[in-house]
DNA sequence: TTGATCATTTACTTATTAGTAAGTATATTT
DNA sequence: AAATATACTTACTAATAAGTAAATGATCAA
């Protein structure tokens, strides 16, 4: 793996989550890491090819997380906070979520970041879902209705909550966050 | 008033909840409504103009709503499902809200734009904090917690299930609506 | 009727965009 | 040692962006 690719897609998605999509150029990457335009079209030959490629990243990395999470066979309670961590991590960064960065630009996507957004969005959902479904049959959750509508409404709340906090202020996602949970406990 | 003006600005807020602030342009408009690029300039100077004109405009909508219910003197239910209706409506149309769309390239706006935001966000907030509080003194609202942290909490639901809802499809922003509603039965 | 104001077009500028073709230096392989 | 692949740069193109100055036509008031 190049280091140059690597820092692209890393300065790439830095820039998708605290500016959006059509708010950065390949100019942009290019002048912060010192090399030329080209040099990034070698790497990634169009900017829908590279919003792509992070988007396969966050998906591969959300994949990472969750089998790590399933290997060390972690409680519901736990495996939940772990996930909303991540929404909290991103909330101290200022930074929105992949979702809720490319969600409001999805008619502006090409084919190929459409259909990697929207597994993204399935996989959280249907590994969230499982979650839920585990967790109140274990007694560990409560809530009303199906499992699949609460952990549409969970990840809304997060994905908003970092939308919100960044017009308003970061204390807004930490309420969010902690209404989340509280309406899950017993 | 002018309806160059008008036309002008319903097409941009249309542009802005469907392809998003940084991905619509002057272009788009006048090409659209058979005006030269000039003249969005003559009523618009700039395009954070044009941004912040929006903004305002759906600020008064939202006073106007605000103010009929008000008038009218519905009880807190029946509030609460006409506010969460405006966002119905925006499902049916395929588009995202103001704060949905606005909030990810919250970074790109200008001063202007960012404080009208802040503004409307505000206003919603603090308007559904008090109907929340009012509904739970009632007896016609259920929930955990402070009513402004409720109010948070739904206000993201809203906001991110019409992300969601364009990334998966409609009916997620349904599940979402009647899960909110659920919540809040006593 | 003249003059002014309003609404718009014409014709342009400057900057930025994604993208490309051809060249170059450095390793790596044969 | 020669050929090849890798990782870029140089130098460009064509399209599109926001924005402006000056001219034009229409309406309206004095």
């Amino acid at each position: 793996m190049s280091i140059t690719r690597e820092k692209i897609m890393e300065l790439g998605e830095d820039l998708i989550l605290t500016r959006g999509y059509n708010a950065f150029s390949y100019q942009d990457i290019s002048s912060e890491l010192g090399i030329k335009n080209a040099a990034i079209h070698y790497y990634f030959p169009s900017k829908e090819n590279l919003g792509t490629s992070i988007v396969k990243n966050n998906i591969q990395r959300f994949e990472e997380m969750i089998e790590n999470l399933h290997s060390r066979n972690f409680d519901e309670w736990h495996q939940m906070e772990t996930f909303l961590r991540i929404y909290s991590k991103s909330n101290r960064e200022q930074k929105v979520c992949i979702l809720g960065s490319l969600g409001p630009d999805f008619n502006t996507l090409s084919e190929s970041t459409k259909t990697e957004l929207q597994r993204m969005t399935d996989i959280s959902i249907n590994w969230l879902s499982d979650l839920l479904s585990r967790g109140r049959a274990n007694g560990v959750f409560a809530f009303k209705g199906d499992p699949r509508n609460r952990a549409f409404l969970i990840l809304s709340a997060m994905v908003a909550g970092l939308q919100l906090a960044r017009v308003m202020d970061k204390t807004v996602f930490k309420s969010i966050h902690m209404t989340i949970l509280d309406d899950l406990k017993p």
